[in-house]
DNA sequence: AGAGTCTTCCAAAGCGCTTTGGTCTTTGCA
DNA sequence: TGCAAAGACCAAAGCGCTTTGGAAGACTCT
């Protein structure tokens, strides 16, 4: 059943039938009535393939998602895109995650913008200076970057959380303990949200007069294998830290390893904050000793960002608005006083 | 740069240059070389709106999504993209991720269909007498199952790890160790994959005259907190397993916690094996105790279903060909024959 | 009554491709 | 030499929608 078809059982012009449906004002209410419903009694679905050769609108958002043999996705990405495909799903939106060569996305970009693929896209995992979000704000398509680039000359829309608060909290509560010597476990520095965390605590630590040493901050992929050698390497020193500030959960469970293997004891010798995603398989409560965490669900910030995409895409938001939100300090028993 | 503009230039027809870009015979070779020459110097990239409005050919693959805010996409659907992506990036295929209500994803799946959103669709985590292969089937698009369902009364293509095999072999290893009392913590008893597990297990005690008690299965979500209850739930009764076989990783973290809160030891006291997907951030070998698995990447699965997938889609492959690939064993420190 | 303004509808022209159904040369063969 | 077959190309008709540029009729106003 096509728009031709109907529009002939209905004895009217395509045309009326198409704006009766789309809701123009240039058609009579009680015609109105008629064409929604012989559409609905018909199974009338406009074929999205011709309405998108003629509009330009696909009624998808999508995102560049890097590949390769040595990429591993990350695992938080699996809980953003429950956020993400729960809004999306209220809103007849589909997500076309287009594949890409991991050191050369801005061709997929530029594929996916000049094939009209998608109506809008999100950026995640920004760095500094990321060339992908000055990209896409050249090519013109809607966007939202989820997390912030920095150094960048212009404007743009992001939804981020505030990672340098939330660090910058944990290691001071961690200070106000009596720790002195703090490390921190970090993701891969090249990505901003690891820079702002190091921030953090490098503020926090200044603030009393403090500093992280030489070796003190690695940045690594979030692998519990990450997270139990950088844990090992920092404790086997013989001026090892008290306090580990840690930005994955995943990592922290290698830190834990760590610990219990060296004879130590959580937060007897050293006290541990993790940052917290909010997995459904993995929380920090159920650590063998309940983990403190900075925590801000990545679950919502996928809804969120679909909100917001949605709403760019029907004009309803415009401009470089950032928005950053606040992340919770949840203690648990995982800190405590420095060791005397 | 659009067909017409490109044959007007080449002084030739839209057909003819469509043919040429398109590799039909009916045109000469020296004409073609001029076309596709012309075409990749001006940068002509047919636009795949249009294409798919003639064709109905998409160039994109689908994937339903159950959403919902109580659904937990598994983490093991990253690795499965990293393959599928890895595969599909190589051949040009898009993914497109179909948000539904996970109660009602048949809808989603006719819409995709009717609207010929993409041109195939792959199934995964099926259920016995799935509805969505049943549908997908009479609906006729190409599809893949990822899995296996059992009793539909037709035959449909798939690719599935033996999962029947794997735990038959863990189990009858454990048996073999003197083990007499097993247990089975397991995923959602509703899943085939879960269903096949219990099955192997079952086998194998039964070859030496033993059986699974009635508590001794558990079927969960597959968190590190189900895992961590139902080991404490087995390991506190008075006749407690001396082994386990478990499901994934995840819930394998929950069942070391548990027997470290007893105060017991693997493999002294409990000998353990758990099913391991290939996680880059979460490796057997390195837990507290290395743990012995069955192992299959779920990355290459996804890797063959796009294959499978793309191969289908250009008519290459046809049938209802299922295939079934072993499952390796990999023995570990945690598990050890069965206390005196 | 005539001019202007709405209201309501329509024919037809896109959107940019593929594909059908030719036409006009060349070539092959008896 | 004549005729069929093959080769190389083209015009035009789709694919199914949206949107432009009217047009016809009803209404209002002077």
């Amino acid at each position: 059943m096509n728009l031709k078809q109907l529009s002939h059982m209905l004895a009217l012009s395509q045309t009326t039938v198409s704006r009766a449906l789309n809701g123009y004002p240039e058609v009579n209410e009680e015609t109105r009535r008629r064409v929604i419903d012989a559409a609905k009694r018909h199974g009338y679905r406009p074929n999205p393939s011709a309405r998108r050769l003629a509009t330009g609108k696909t009624g998808m958002i999508g995102y560049v998602l890097p590949t390769g043999a040595a990429v591993d996705i990350d695992p938080h990405f699996v809980e953003f895109l429950s956020g993400l495909g729960d809004y999306a799903r209220s809103h007849e939106l589909d997500l076309v995650l287009s594949p890409a060569d991991a050191d050369d996305q801005e061709t997929t970009y530029r594929r996916i913008v000049a094939n009209r693929q998608v109506d809008a896209v999100y950026i995640s995992s920004p760095r500094p200076a990321d060339r992908r979000v000055a990209l896409v704000s050249t090519l013109g398509i809607p966007f939202i970057v989820h997390g912030r680039s920095e150094g960048l000359d212009f404007d743009y829309p992001f939804t981020d959380i505030d990672n340098e608060g939330a660090f910058h909290e944990a290691a001071r509560l961690l200070v106000q303990l009596g720790h002195r010597r703090l490390a921190l476990i970090n993701g891969d520095g090249r990505e901003t949200f690891a820079i702002h965390r190091e921030r953090g605590v490098r503020r926090a630590l200044a603030a009393s007069g403090l500093a992280l040493g030489e070796g003190d901050v690695c940045s690594l992929a979030m692998t519990e294998e990450n997270g139990y050698r950088a844990a090992r390497r920092l404790l086997e020193q013989s001026d090892a830290p008290t306090a580990i500030a840690c930005s994955s959960l995943i990592m922290a469970l290698g830190v834990v390893r760590a610990v219990r293997d060296l004879g130590l004891t959580i937060p007897g010798d050293l006290s541990l904050i993790a940052h917290d995603d909010v997995f459904p398989w993995l929380k920090p409560e159920n650590f063998s000793v309940p983990l403190s965490t900075t925590r801000s669900s990545i679950r919502l910030a996928g809804a969120r960002i679909a909100e917001r995409l949605a709403a760019r895409i029907s004009g309803l938001e415009e401009g470089a608005r950032g928005e950053v939100w606040p992340v919770d300090l949840v203690i648990r028993g995982s800190v405590a006083g420095a060791p005397p």
